[in-house]
DNA sequence: CTCAAAATGAGTTGCGCCCCTCAAAACGCC
DNA sequence: GGCGTTTTGAGGGGCGCAACTCATTTTGAG
């Protein structure tokens, strides 16, 4: 009827009991400390493997003293999406107390490479334990990465990712996929109608949104070819300018079915659409859940907003940087960020 | 540039000198044990609160001693979700073992309202601290349950809830929003085109397909009622009923255009829309990620699933468990389940 | 004012581990 | 065999709290 799922609990004394060796040698071995000889390491590992054994976290974080601290490294501005993750830090607060964690957060300019590095250079003698950072990719933010990963810091790329770096984790999706989801979902959504799709992002300099265009470009392409897509529009991320943009589109092409904002300036797009009294027929797709974005798909202008989870971002980039700082295991499963397909029926 | 998120790190030897009380009132404060005045509590309490202190996790827990136990109630045999579940849990084993937490299965008819109830009542007397359970809403299971909670255990509902009871949290998603979004997904995949749309199900007396049932009807006929919803099918969750259910519907209707599966048996359907070579004119929206459901999304004779992850269930389940045990508070916005919608390019 | 009951203080022990010191033993080299 | 070096043992202090005992003080009822 019930069947065990956990094992007993071990101590590190039992482990050196059977080991025959003392608690000092074991704890040497567990931290890999030097003075102990190959084959006694090799013993002491096999015993500790055998028996599954997992030294006693909340013991371990007892004994070890003082508080771990991570630095978050977040842009400057009002970023919707960022004061969202830095919300979602404020709510883990009395979490984060209770377990003597210290999260700071860093702000500074992400989109200048030179600025960023300097930033990050200048936490690595400082006394974090990680650093979770919305990373620009760059030569030089690469190194600097780099070094911190080499002084001993656990470092978590957030968001937008440095693959060419020793980053030990990145939390965030796969934007080649958030595009290709986009682009499946305008294709799905016109249905049997034929005309013209419209695009619009922040900047093609931007890695997450290049990486999203390229992925809607290859299932349009492939998929439902017989759509045509107009120019990409570059929006720069804001309202005002991807307003005139699209009002300006909408004007000189009657047949639009379908609109990709891949970036923000959503509820300036929105503005253009509805002006123009093309809402309703033409599907919109854009990112991000927002007290805007939830709006517009209320009242139908918006169709699909692609999301991940700020909240589950933040919370991930604390759990993983905990866990590389314990030399626990990920929970890979868990901190795997998923792409959320929010309608209407399905918010949160 | 940096900004403070967490508060120092104060004990409860700093509480009791700033209450002018001893260790032992503070305790006895903290732990609602009796024998100390209403005014000196108020004092103390707000001491703790004017600080935000939070006791220290990992001393409590290592102070405490003995292990949490937690139970699984679950229903027998092979059902694909449950195997999950439990997989995932397996997958836990050494988080949970690092922190001294024994999770067990209790493997039952949780469809036998006599039988679940006569199994949660015999956990009431044992060592277990907390209870999750995948439960059938029915008065005696409400009894049990409630006793549960009486004598001091933790229980959370899992995918399925009691809301009749007094059960401390329910971990599973809204299964009436979950039948409006397959409804909206319907209806906006088959586009312009008219026809009748096909539903099955495993039994109507299932609370959660009932619940899917409700809200998809809801939305047909709220937003799509050009559509003809043909009457509902039983296919007892099993793959062969289904597929002869299908087959046999598919061959009375050339005209149906969508097709949705409330339940398990999708294997089946999809089968019957293969056979009848209607797979891709029909869209197709099923519920659960499986290794199935996955093939058939990548061969596009299913369009959408719809899934809870079962994964995020049972983490979020013991994660919910611990949080009561240790009377923390649960960071809600994390152990929501979200319902997930699936299309073959945001496959997880 | 008296006395029992209630409230509080003071202290102890132990949880399992980290981190440190110092001495003893084993080892390898010549 | 003697030497220095490496490896190992033994032990202790301390982390913050839970849970307990027992003595002492305060309180309120009569």
């Amino acid at each position: 009827m019930a069947e065990e799922t956990a094992s007993a609990a071990l101590t590190l004394k039992d482990i050196a009991r059977e080991a025959g060796v003392s608690l000092a040698t074991v704890d040497r071995v567990l931290h890999n400390r030097p003075g102990v000889r190959p084959d006694t390491v090799r013993r002491v590992q096999e015993i500790i493997a055998r028996n599954a054994f997992q030294p006693h976290v909340a013991a371990a974080e007892l004994a070890r003293g003082r508080a771990r601290r991570f630095a978050f490294v977040m842009p400057v501005g009002a970023n919707p999406f960022m004061l969202q993750i830095k919300a979602y830090l404020g709510e883990m607060s009395a979490w984060l107390s209770a377990r003597r964690l210290a999260v700071e957060m860093v702000i500074t300019d992400v989109f200048d490479p030179s600025v960023l590095a300097a930033s990050l250079e200048e936490l690595a003698g400082s006394e974090y334990d990680g650093v979770a950072v919305v990373a620009l990719d760059h030569p030089s933010v690469r190194a600097a990465i780099n070094d911190l990963v080499d002084g001993g810091i656990k470092v978590v790329t957030l968001v937008s990712d440095v693959p060419s770096s020793r980053r030990h984790h990145y939390v965030g999706i796969d934007n080649i996929a958030a595009g290709r989801t986009a682009g499946a979902l305008i294709g799905r959504l016109v249905g049997q109608r034929s005309g013209k799709i419209a695009i619009i992002a922040g900047s093609q300099g931007l890695r997450d949104h290049a990486e999203r265009i390229f992925g809607f470009n290859q299932v349009m392409a492939s998929e439902f070819s017989h759509l045509d897509i107009l120019p990409l529009l570059e929006g720069r991320d804001e309202d005002d300018r991807s307003q005139q943009l699209i009002s300006r589109l909408l004007g000189r092409h009657p047949d639009i079915i379908g609109l990709y904002n891949v970036g923000a300036g959503t509820q300036g797009v929105a503005t253009a659409l509805t002006e123009a009294g093309r809402d309703k027929q033409i599907v919109f797709i854009a990112h991000d859940l927002t007290a805007m974005t939830r709006r517009l798909l209320l009242q139908g202008t918006l169709d699909v907003a692609i999301s991940q989870n700020p909240g589950h971002e933040a919370r991930a980039a604390v759990r993983v940087l905990l866990s590389l700082a314990r030399n626990e295991p990920i929970l890979s499963e868990q901190e795997k960020i998923r792409i959320d397909i929010l309608m209407r029926d399905n918010l949160p």
